[in-house]
DNA sequence: CTGAAAGCGCTTACAG
DNA sequence: CTGAAAGCGCTTACAG
């Protein structure tokens, strides 16, 4: 089936190209009957502009690059479904790319992005990445540009972020108004910013609320895992400080603990109060229920793309652009595994 | 910064458009010092030919587009990684839409998809999908299409699957090895083809083992959620009907039914034995581990793609081109939750 | 109110 | 080996 064309409406209607044109895009001067003999033919002809053409006049594609590290954890699947749902009620489609926590394979998909002439691009940046080349390239191009989540403060771009001290500050209180005196902190890798900053929100906390603060109830997880977490939660045990109380930089390294105290009998929370971070679905159907910090991982993506949308509609109107930092608000979820009866 | 472009490479080298676009092509009919002078500008310049020209000539635009139900699900974003991993190898990009299990949406999505003209489409349906006008429009338009997962038979494309059937005999193959005598299924919404092809299976299961079907041992779910198996767990209990084993249409609603009978002291698997199906990381982190069906879902994805570039190459050779179907293989992960004792 | 014309940036059949 | 020309399908400034 030949796709219908403003010619082909044009020929068969004895009128212009441009009078089509112009009819279709309800241009003020022509006239009603013009019009409506052209978008009446263009329906039987389901008649769609040929998207290609557009773009090349218009030079927009009305699409947009997402580059994140990976959509399996259940935080960037939030965001993703956030952008992608922002951008398509706004007319723009989304072209997914996973960096794999390559950085590599992240410059090649930036590479691939400009080339595709994408109308703006959002990423997550891989771990390996900071304030490299292809990144700067992005901004030469003056290509709209938003960072989000794991982002690298030495680039000036839009960006996206959760107060992840505060956060931590809020989940070690939470832990404090239930009555725990001696927190522990299973802290994330060296590296990460956002596991720098729980480590700093949990020693802020302590301090705020009087309590010294204790290197050796520091544990720095190798890996973010389950079983990262059964050992920790063994160490724990067998170490018997008279620890009544666990901040955990994630959820799935917290189910592990929880998974090894529910094997020994350990009564959560009664005995030890357990707090992650991320909530995740796993969280809400373990059992004891597992309280955590909520990120708006949705939000984060509807945010992310209206600064882009800002940032695409300034570049358009040759406006002066300027970037911003949306910080994103955090909520703490009691559950079980905190709230003592 | 202006792109550069064949008229600017042809002016300052004072040589034809034709010229340069075919040197920069490799043609073989132009000179070794052209096509260096060229290759050499064109290199100073960072030109990059511009692709919304070369589709609109080309009439492709090495663009996919990939409608899911949700990624939120492990399964899903497997195969999502897949799918952007195999097409990006092949110089294609993706543009990923979500319908959320909304007819409506997933409708709206697909003339997103066939205005955008994307060289071809990857489809996993909502729950309410079937054999709507939308899925007819694409192929009367003759774009290359595959389903994959949750797919309709009725469709005549070409099909990525895993035989469900095949997996839930496995699965309650392995119940009855357990020594398991009289098993119930939760099985899924009445609609979708994998839920019937699992309600199959587990028949066909009991009867390869001389066990009679007994339709009251059958519970269906009205959503796919944690609440759903607790409820079913509680009804079990209650019905005291001597069931010894559960086949469940999926993770998360064993999970819930785990949860229940871990709160009622049921001894999972020795009262009661449960399998999930689909391997979502919950299943291993929940206590009593679950067993379930591991589906591969990376390679999915990638077969997907694979069979619509097949299909892509064909229409654009005007060659004749046929639907296959790939059946995957699946595989049973037994864990503590059927591991009797 | 209508339409001829230029042009977006490329590709390719054709002529020389 | 090189290039003029047509054309992909649209948009829009301009003339009438």
């Amino acid at each position: 089936m030949r796709e219908a064309t403003l010619k082909e409406i044009a020929n068969r209607l004895g009128i212009s190209i441009t009078t089509v044109s112009k009819a279709l895009k309800n241009y003020p001067d022509v006239s009603d009957k013009t019009r409506k003999a052209v978008t009446a033919l263009a329906e039987e002809l389901h008649f769609t502009p040929n998207s290609f053409a557009v773009n090349l006049r218009t030079k927009e594609s009305k699409t947009i690059g997402l580059i994140i590290p990976e959509v399996v954890h259940h935080f960037f699947s939030g965001v993703v479904n956030g952008i992608i749902a922002e951008a398509e009620k706004n007319g723009y489609l989304v072209i997914m790319l996973q960096s794999n926590e390559s950085l590599e394979l992240e410059k090649k998909q930036v590479a691939l992005l400009i080339n595709k002439r994408v109308d703006g691009i959002i990423m997550s940046l891989s771990n390996e990445s900071n304030n490299d080349a292809h990144i700067k390239s992005i901004l030469e191009k003056e290509i709209p540009f938003v960072q989000f989540d794991k982002i690298s403060k030495l680039i000036p771009s839009s960006k996206v972020i959760i107060d992840d001290q505060k956060a931590a500050m809020e989940a070690v209180q939470h832990l404090i108004d239930m009555g725990c005196k001696k927190i522990a902190h299973i802290r994330g890798l060296d590296n990460p910013q956002n596991s720098i900053d729980r480590f700093i929100g949990y020693k802020k906390a302590l301090e705020k609320n009087g309590i010294p603060f204790d290197s050796s109830l520091v544990y720095s997880c190798k890996s973010i895992t389950f079983e990262q977490g059964v050992e920790f939660a063994k160490q724990i045990l067998e170490e018997d400080k008279g620890i009544d109380g666990i901040f955990v930089i994630t959820d799935l390294v917290a189910v592990g603990v929880l998974a090894h105290f529910n094997e020994k009998g350990i009564q959560v929370p009664n005995q030890i109060a357990v707090i992650g971070f991320s909530n995740w679905l796993v969280s809400q159907v373990i059992t004891p229920k597992l309280s955590t910090v909520d990120q708006p991982s949705y939000e984060m993506g509807v945010a992310a793309f209206n600064l882009l949308l800002e940032e695409m509609i300034c570049r358009k109107e040759q406006k002066p652009f300027e970037a911003k930092t949306v910080a994103l608000e955090t909520a703490i979820i009691a559950r079980e595994s905190t709230l003592k009866k």
